[in-house]
DNA sequence: TCTCTCTTTAGACTTATTCTAAATGCAGAC
DNA sequence: GTCTGCATTTAGAATAAGTCTAAAGAGAGA
């Protein structure tokens, strides 16, 4: 994904497309690790020409999260992380070394429809725990 | 369940049982609700004759978890709520009163076997999110 | 250019949790 | 029954994640 496209992606969703959110936005999409605020900052804060704030690291990624860019993935107590793949997918977190693993949606079966007439679901997360085998 | 079966089960855990532990694990023992520290802190601390510190709500709990006489659960971020249910069971919130209902394992079906050989589950948890129907 | 509004910034603040160091409480040894 | 040692508890300090604040900056349009 390129600038030009990140660019017309953050303007589609409501967000105004400033360099912080770019480089943020840009981070996320090339990522699979599943960063924490913190992660995203020590990452991105070299690609600006000036300071980058914890705050706005903080208000781009609830940004993006409301605006559907970006989900929150919680594996953890106290730990939040974030997510540019916004498709239907589980967590695999491997208990040694804490890395998280995306599960495709369809590697598993549907559930929304289990529970009976008095729960709606409007969405569900699975997160497995777990030992990483064949190291990858 | 009273006094005499919680000193049994925190003895055979192997968790000493002094009065503030068995009061909180008698609280988590008979509640729904899936509190978070600070609600087990408000909730026990008129049940003993002398204050009740924060450290030790966080020390009891934390070796409750640690001896598998309760658990954790995290359904959103930055909360972490305790669970005496220990059985295999996922957890439903409901988007507009926040309030957690315990989904029986057996409501949903099997997953631990779905993944391939790359990644050896341990165990897994499921969080739906939703909308209460019928209210209960 | 002026102005309005949105964004960013540094740092203060809040909240959740852990750490620390001193006091307490027992259980076993005597 | 007293002593002694270890586990537990306590209040408060410390840490960490995240939010808030107030001022500065930056861009869009008049
Ligand atoms: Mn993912
Ligand atoms: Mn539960
Ligand atoms: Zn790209
Ligand atoms: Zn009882």
């Amino acid at each position: 994904m390129e600038a030009a496209e990140i660019e017309e992606l953050l303007t589609r969703k409501g967000v105004k497309p400033t360099p912080q959110r770019m480089v943020i936005a840009d981070f996320l999409l090339h990522t699979f690790s599943h960063p924490t605020a913190d992660e995203v900052l020590a990452a991105v804060e070299n690609r600006l020409p000036c300071a980058l704030s914890r705050a706005t690291v903080y208000n781009t990624l609830n940004s993006l999260v409301a605006a559907g860019v970006i989900q929150e993935v919680v594996t953890e107590a106290g730990k939040t992380r974030y997510d540019a793949n916004i498709s239907e997918h589980h967590h695999f977190v491997d208990r040694k070394s804490g890395r998280i693993f995306d599960i495709p949606g369809d590697m598993v079966p549907k559930l929304k429809d289990n529970l009976g007439d008095k729960f709606q679901v409007h969405n569900y997360q699975i997160t497995f725990y777990g030992d990483l085998l064949e190291d990858a």
